[in-house]
DNA sequence: AACAAGTTTGTGAGCGTACACGCAAAATTG
DNA sequence: CAATTTTGCGTGTACGCTCACAAACTTGTT
């Protein structure tokens, strides 16, 4: 392995001038410099960041910005755990995370955590940016402290993020629709509903509607979509009896659920003894898993959450440690999930 | 952080009996022993890595034993690609790593380059076991050497892996099966068409076939299945002649391929413009991701092959440095891809 | 020519751990 | 009880890099 020390040698400078000339830092003549780098290329020399980082003797902190996982929706544990391993894998590094959890129900709490997040002037920051208003409110004190931040999960464009990790929602929802097509016949009947939830995720839930609804224009034109609002999803009794009516109209062969809620409309199916509608959803929750392996839910899109989280934070060690820029976007993949492979997801 | 130093100064001994505690070298008396490791309990201390790798200035060499990469099958470039990666990933542990291929239907090429291997005096190996006989006569001399071993993709039994890497070609059967029931309806009839390959492969085929069986033996028994053996998988006037004939006698609603080589009954089904029969194969190759583009295939299941060589080696490199003993199996995500999703896997 | 000021380059300690070496105290031997 | 061996432990250098500081060299000014 050629080393610094090699390098000096070859050039007939001393290691701190090499070092000088690595780092781009000032004191060094232009003459040495070039005569210094064209050695480091000749030899194809790169610093070895295993001593770099011990002679740094540097601390990185990371703050993450991520809703809390509530017991009725473990979405956001997943992402929670890919953070927290990744943070084990690196902090060797001295990489640290502290994290800052709001209510993604309650943009309120998304802001006094962000402020919280933004006191505590950290080298990096990790963001599930689900209110995309409070966002734009408050990241411009990160853009001023020149903090590098990744966005997980919600894209929202018009930032300068410097990578963003997720699904591409429309084309989630264009996949969904997929899914069900293969399970219908000509002039099906498919249900979407929709609960009323706050804005922040509005925006991917309306994409992946309009996805899946493309999908059906563009190939079968024969099968009719019908919406379908459901004031309250915290009453299941409530969500029975505007389901029930809904069906009591119509012939339905087929149920959306464009959240990761398909758990709450499953559970009515069965109630009702309508488990033969078909059901495609979202994300592996334990609620969703259950009603997969008992075949009411066929289909689930999984957005790999975990790996959001890992990549994320894997993401800026690079960036901090080895100075590497990432790629604007890392687009997760969407994974189906079907009873059979749910175990091997 | 807590350092060796610091352990040492709490246990009043010095920093050389503190590195003989951790490593459990000798020429420490019970008693100071005990003494030290109930501090460094105490601290929580963790050695680091960072600083014991550059002082042990060791370096490590990985042996892989892997199919070449052809250009009707690309498969093996993924791992190839996954190894390469995670390569880079840890040189900094001055890992590295040296390929051994062979052509995956030449058993004769697997002995030549598994002595190559042996030969080699590799630190620890990562092994495609296409040929089980093969593997059997030769895995001996790494168990002799205390070499220790991965295993990817193909999982044979009764050895001494470290860790295999792959699918269950069972399950992935079944899941593949289910993919086809829910295009199917009652009394379809279903083709399997076997290629004549060597025998290494010919378990991971059978097992998926086994499985695809038992899926609708269980669910569906309308469902008609037949086989049917191709004798000559290179030539394509062959494999259309055989499909065609067989195409003649039955209305055929879908077609399972239990390898890689979907692509060429795809091919045979456009020649013949019978692109409605359903087909679902294995593996996004160039040439199948084609033809899943244009709806011929309607469903490939992906062995994430990329993973399994960086898996593998990143298991191998946290074995070797920080001594971390891998779990025995890493099962594969069964992956479902359609045209839909395909760009993001 | 002498000196100040600025520019360029070299030196050495330190990051946390590993391990060879050496020395003292304890244990064994005759 | 002296001679010898064994055991237990401390010291110092090395790994490759960073950075503060010191040293050497330029340049400009009087």
């Amino acid at each position: 392995m050629t080393t610094i020390k090699d390098i000096a040698k070859k050039a007939n400078v001393s290691t701190g001038t090499v070092d000088r000339v690595i780092h781009n830092r000032p004191g060094v003549s232009e003459k040495t410099k070039a005569h210094v780098q064209k050695i480091i290329k000749e030899h194809n020399f790169q610093i070895n960041t295993i001593a770099s980082t011990l002679a740094l003797n540097k601390s990185y902190k990371i703050g993450v910005l991520i809703p809390e996982a509530r017991a009725e929706n473990e979405f956001w544990s997943e992402p929670k755990k890919g953070i927290e391993t990744a943070i084990e894998e690196i902090k060797n590094f001295k990489i640290s995370a502290t994290f800052f959890k709001f209510n993604q129900f309650d943009s309120n709490s998304y802001q006094d955590a962000f402020l919280n997040l933004i006191k505590g002037n950290f080298e990096a920051v990790l963001i599930a940016p689900v209110f995309h208003k409070e966002t734009a409110k408050f990241i411009k004190q990160l853009d001023k402290k020149q903090t590098p931040y990744v966005f997980i999960n919600t894209e929202i464009k018009g930032f300068n993020a410097l990578s963003f990790i997720g699904q591409d929602s429309y084309k989630s929802g264009y996949l969904a629709a997929k899914l069900m097509s293969v399970m219908m016949t000509d002039n099906a009947q498919i249900l979407i509903p929709v609960f009323r939830l706050n804005k922040g995720n509005y925006s991917s839930i309306n994409n992946r509607i309009t996805g899946f609804k493309a999908f059906f224009k563009e190939k079968y034109t024969s099968v009719k979509i019908k919406d379908l609002v459901i004031p309250n999803f915290k009453n299941l009794e409530v969500i029975n009896n505007t389901l029930n009516e809904a069906l009591k109209n119509d012939i339905v062969d087929g149920i959306f659920v464009p959240s990761s809620s398909s758990f709450l409309i499953a559970e009515c199916l069965e109630n009702s003894q309508l488990n033969h509608i078909r059901l495609v959803g979202y994300d592996t929750n334990k609620k969703n898993i259950e009603f997969l392996k008992n075949d009411t839910i066929d289909f689930l899109i999984c957005q790999n959450p975990y790996n959001q989280g890992y990549k994320g934070i894997k993401l800026l060690s690079d960036y901090l440690v080895m100075n590497k820029t990432p790629k604007p976007i890392y687009p997760s993949p969407m994974t189906i999930v079907t009873k059979e492979n749910v175990d091997s997801i």
